[in-house]
DNA sequence: TTTAATCTCTACTATGTCAATAGAGTTTTG
DNA sequence: CAAAACTCTATTGACATAGTAGAGATTAAA
């Protein structure tokens, strides 16, 4: 998995989004502000993210964006699969996204079996882990602004 | 980490240069037979790999690649860090290609914060498997030709 | 009912990367 | 010296990335 630039966008509106989650819905102007993202490249990621059943929108004067399903139900996994695509590093160890690779033997390839395990905990971390995780610790980052290593008399 | 085919490509030469470490060289054409990789692309791939110190060569005839160390000492997070970059998912945890990303404060990034987690785990597979455990992983897989799954009577 | 704020949809573009191909060398051995 | 091999630089076509732009649709409020 490499996360680009629009992945990371993504991300990081959602964030926001689950922090304003009582709100009725968050302007993007608001959310491109907030987290330094140009706006009309912001448009078409929520866009995205709508039609991927991640967020709902509404339009006109008091429109915006909205979660679609609360936090604690949306996996950074579901996300970053509808926008980059496979979490695998080669697409002939992803279960959604499989390819065929060029090698002789793929049952037999012994760099496969390696980048399956790699796979593996890519996945297992982005599965377990929901944008009410996100928010989580984001509130913990703020309480705790410096180091543990700072902590010294 | 995403590995590209140039990566991929790196990693089964290697491996096959690994499997005849008891040789003197192996011709860039022998490799590129077996494992089906372009010729003239995996000229430039061994080139540096060669520049990098993991291979060596020997020009003219009977020239041909080696193994610049033993394959025991050969890790892969060191040949796809030379190859590809980073292994880190987004530059902003990578340790040796480290980036500032656009977020407006990096240090409390909760999305960095799960970042560096998925690194973790894809460094820490990357840095303990050799080209050597390659090697082994494929005698294995060789001799066990089914899946464990078929082991029924 | 008009207006302005907002989302929607499609298209465009500049830049860069990837995978491969090509050509003209240099080195070594027989 | 000739052939087989590596060396080095350049080029190419296809595609992805990170935006930018324009015209339109929807909604709430005045």
């Amino acid at each position: 998995m490499k996360l680009s630039v629009r992945g990371e966008y993504a991300l990081r509106a959602l964030l926001v989004l689950a922090n304003h989650y009582d709100q009725p819905v968050v302007r993007i102007q608001a959310i491109s502000e907030e987290q330094n993202i140009p706006k009309r490249f912001l448009e078409q990621i929520l866009n995205d993210l709508k039609t991927a059943g991640i967020v709902q929108s509404r339009r006109g004067v008091s429109g915006g964006y909205r979660l679609a399903r609360p936090p604690r139900e949306i996996t950074l996994a579901s996300v970053v699969r509808h926008i980059e695509g496979a979490l695998a590093p080669v697409s002939c160890v992803s279960e959604r996204f499989y390819e065929k690779c060029s090698c002789p033997d793929e049952s037999r390839c012994p760099i496969r079996s390696i980048m399956k395990e790699v796979r593996e905990s890519i996945v297992k971390i982005m599965e377990q882990t929901t944008v009410a995780d996100l928010a989580e610790r984001w509130e913990h980052l703020k309480q705790e602004p410096m180091s543990p290593l700072d902590f010294v008399i």
